[in-house]
DNA sequence: GAGGCGTGGTC
DNA sequence: TGACCAAGCCT
């Protein structure tokens, strides 16, 4: 790692927002300081790319204007705002945070960094962003973008997959930022990292920082960031019973805790809960299936048929699900014990639903059309 | 402090 | 396909 005199810093200060300044790009939540608006985009972008996110902050600010109307919405409503994005935790514990600002704090956002972090699901990154952005205060916002530009910029070799990491980077970025704009020396730190420093195939011949580029000057940037790798997806397979009671899907809703929490899908069923043997045969696997239904879900299945086809596979960070799709269905009068809901065509649209459901919806439409 | 927690895009 | 990456936080 190395350091940087004040002369140098000041030159890299103005030749970064000076940049900024002419080329920053123009965002949906760039149009004020709003902290309100800094900070769903924030939590929008935390392991989400720019592109991705601007439909869904304006819909977000379309039907959740406000702090307050955030704090009241339904949960269902709230998840429904965030289908498609990912990592929901993040929308249920924004709703948490509305009201916890609107119960301890008199619905006035505290200003400084160190006491942002106090407010639930705003970490050490987005306490930095909304603290420079919205309120001027002098902190680094160290995320991604910062740990690629400024590992190159400084040959720092720390790895940035360890937690510890980051307060290397927050001292060193420290002495860097400006400080009679810090919002936008991040902001500008973000833009470079989403174009001239990006993570593969970065341009930085051309880059506006390129002579602070320590890395590239010394023809070592493909080594920046060092991150130490993440271990493989485990596989796990489960079954999806497509079943219908009349014309409505039968759903529910998964628990309130862990991978897609409160989300709605079909009735899933781990293939390991169904004590199977290596080479059970189809029949055997639709009996299992039949028992465990009942026995989870109190409802006797009827018409249970396997779905042709390949199973429907979906990979998230720690998991590779495979899931084979079962046709069924049940009596109506067997629902008044069922944890869950028979819905419609119609009101299906309105459950919150991960990807991997409409996966298996998309899939089963494929192999029973014409049938 | 390592692992849980989604999705879309690129190579 | 699989591997890796993208404005992290929580436990």
């Amino acid at each position: 790692m190395i350091e940087w005199d004040a002369a140098k810093i000041k030159a890299f200060q103005t030749t970064l927002l000076d940049w900024y300044d002419r080329a920053g790009r123009d965002l949906p939540w760039r149009h004020d300081q709003e902290p309100y608006h800094v900070w769903v985009s924030e939590i929008m972008l935390q392991q989400t790319q720019v592109q991705t996110v601007i439909p869904y902050y304006e819909r977000f600010m379309d039907w959740f204007p406000t702090l307050k109307a955030l704090a009241d919405a339904p949960e269902e409503r709230l998840l429904k705002a965030w289908e498609g994005l990912g990592y929901y935790s993040r929308v249920r514990n924004m709703q948490r945070c509305a009201r916890q600002l609107i119960n301890d704090y008199d619905g006035q956002w505290p200003q400084t960094a160190a006491e942002l972090t106090e407010l639930i699901g705003i970490g050490p990154y987005t306490a930095g962003a909304i603290a420079s952005i919205a309120f001027g205060e002098a902190v680094p916002a160290v995320d991604g973008n910062a740990y690629r530009v400024f590992s190159r910029l400084l040959e720092i070799d720390a790895d940035v997959a360890k937690p510890q990491t980051r307060t290397v980077f927050e001292r060193a970025i420290s002495r860097i930022i400006s400080r009679e704009r810090p919002g936008d020396f991040n902001q500008a730190i973000m833009d470079l990292g989403a174009s001239y420093m990006t993570a593969r195939q970065p341009d930085s011949a051309h880059s506006p920082v390129k002579a602070f580029n320590q890395a590239y000057l010394d023809g070592v940037e493909a080594q920046y960031p060092v991150k130490t790798k993440k271990p493989r997806p485990v596989p796990v397979a489960y079954v999806a019973v497509l079943a219908t009671m009349a014309d409505r899907w039968l759903m529910v809703q998964r628990p309130s805790t862990g991978m897609l929490a409160n989300l709605w899908t079909v009735p899933l069923l781990a293939v390991t809960d169904l004590d199977l043997a290596d080479d059970a045969t189809d029949a055997e696997l639709l009996h299992a299936v039949t028992t465990t239904f009942t026995k989870d879900y109190q409802l006797t299945l009827t018409d249970v048929q396997l779905v042709s086809g390949r199973p429907v596979t979906h990979t998230f960070t720690h998991q590779k699900w495979t899931i084979r799709l079962v046709r069924a269905t049940v009596q109506p009068a067997d629902l008044a014990y069922f944890d869950g809901r028979a819905v419609t065509e119609k009101q299906l649209a309105a459950l919150p639903m991960p990807k991997v459901q409409e996966k298996v919806f998309v899939r089963y439409q494929a192999e029973t059309k014409d049938r």
